[in-house]
DNA sequence: TTCCAGGCGTATC
DNA sequence: GATACGCATGGA
């Protein structure tokens, strides 16, 4: 990790790094392009706004303990990216992948905000989700613990326009602020006993289970399968996703899902 | 108008 | 255990 604090900023150098690759991906969705290379959001209250290409990125009105204690872990600063693609790349549809989109990192989210956002992804839009939980965010002034979320109702919820997950969402704030799930024993376990775990969750299904347990909890063996990665698994493993990449399959299948949306993307323009 | 979006719960076999 | 279907909302 090489960083340089400069006046109120903070200054990152890192080559695998790029802001479009891990901030507009369908990772986290609290992050709003500003400009070229600019994006403004959250990682739960704490706001940044930081910019940048090339290998050099500013973090605006960033004092260095907050980026020890929140960005650096976020940004997932520890992982040797290039390292992973280089291992990645023995496999031909994945080196294809890691060469498309070199800027990509996975985003480690806090448990709670990780569950709220991917049980909003259910059936969902990436612009839409993002657009509740915005509303959400907004509506409290900031972004409401489980138990705040837990005294709401169906109706009282309206206003976030979630449709049928409203009531998905407030299992999920009941369960976590009445200790039934407790997201950091969640954290701890394996990761089949997490998924378990999660899944008792109403809303929350394999994909979701996958999805939080990734982002938020850092199980690099979750691989969310959804609609794309689904056309990824038969167009290139007819016989399965090569078991040599287990431990870090998560993060495989980030550059997966990026190559197969922006191709199709591409396509239809 | 119809289809679809980073799925899930339920019913049915 | 596998498969079909409805589900809220809103953009294309």
């Amino acid at each position: 990790m090489n960083y340089e604090v400069s006046g109120k900023d903070i200054i990152l150098y890192e080559d695998d790094l790029v802001l479009d690759d891990v901030l507009d991906t369908g990772q986290a969705f609290r992050w709003n392009k500003t400009g070229v290379n600019s994006y403004f959001g959250y990682c739960l209250d704490t706001p940044l706004e930081i910019s940048g290409s090339g290998g050099r990125f500013v973090l605006k009105n960033t004092d260095e303990e907050t980026f020890l204690n929140v960005w650096a872990d976020y940004f997932d600063l520890g992982t040797d990216y290039a390292a992973l693609r280089r291992e990645y790349s023995r496999d031909p549809a994945l080196k294809e992948a890691c060469a498309f989109s070199r800027g990509i990192r996975l985003l480690r989210q806090p448990p709670w905000e990780a569950l709220v956002s991917f049980v909003f992804s259910s059936n969902n839009n990436i612009t839409r989700i993002k657009g509740i939980i915005a509303r959400l965010h907004e509506h409290y002034g900031h972004f409401p613990t489980p138990a705040e979320l837990a005294s709401e109702t169906v109706d009282s919820l309206g206003y976030l326009r979630a449709g049928f997950r409203a009531k998905y969402i407030l299992d999920a704030a009941q369960k976590v602020a009445s200790g039934e799930i407790c997201l950091e024993n969640v954290k701890k376990m394996h990761y089949e006993e997490g998924k378990r775990e999660l899944m008792k969750i109403c809303g929350v299904g394999p994909k979701v289970a996958d999805c939080v347990l990734l982002g938020g909890m850092y199980k690099t063996e979750a691989f969310p399968v959804d609609v794309w990665i689904k056309r990824v698994l038969e167009e290139y493993y007819p016989d399965g996703f090569p078991e040599e990449f287990y431990p870090t399959r998560g993060i495989a299948q980030l550059y997966l899902f990026n190559y197969i949306r922006k191709c199709r993307e591409q396509k239809e323009v």
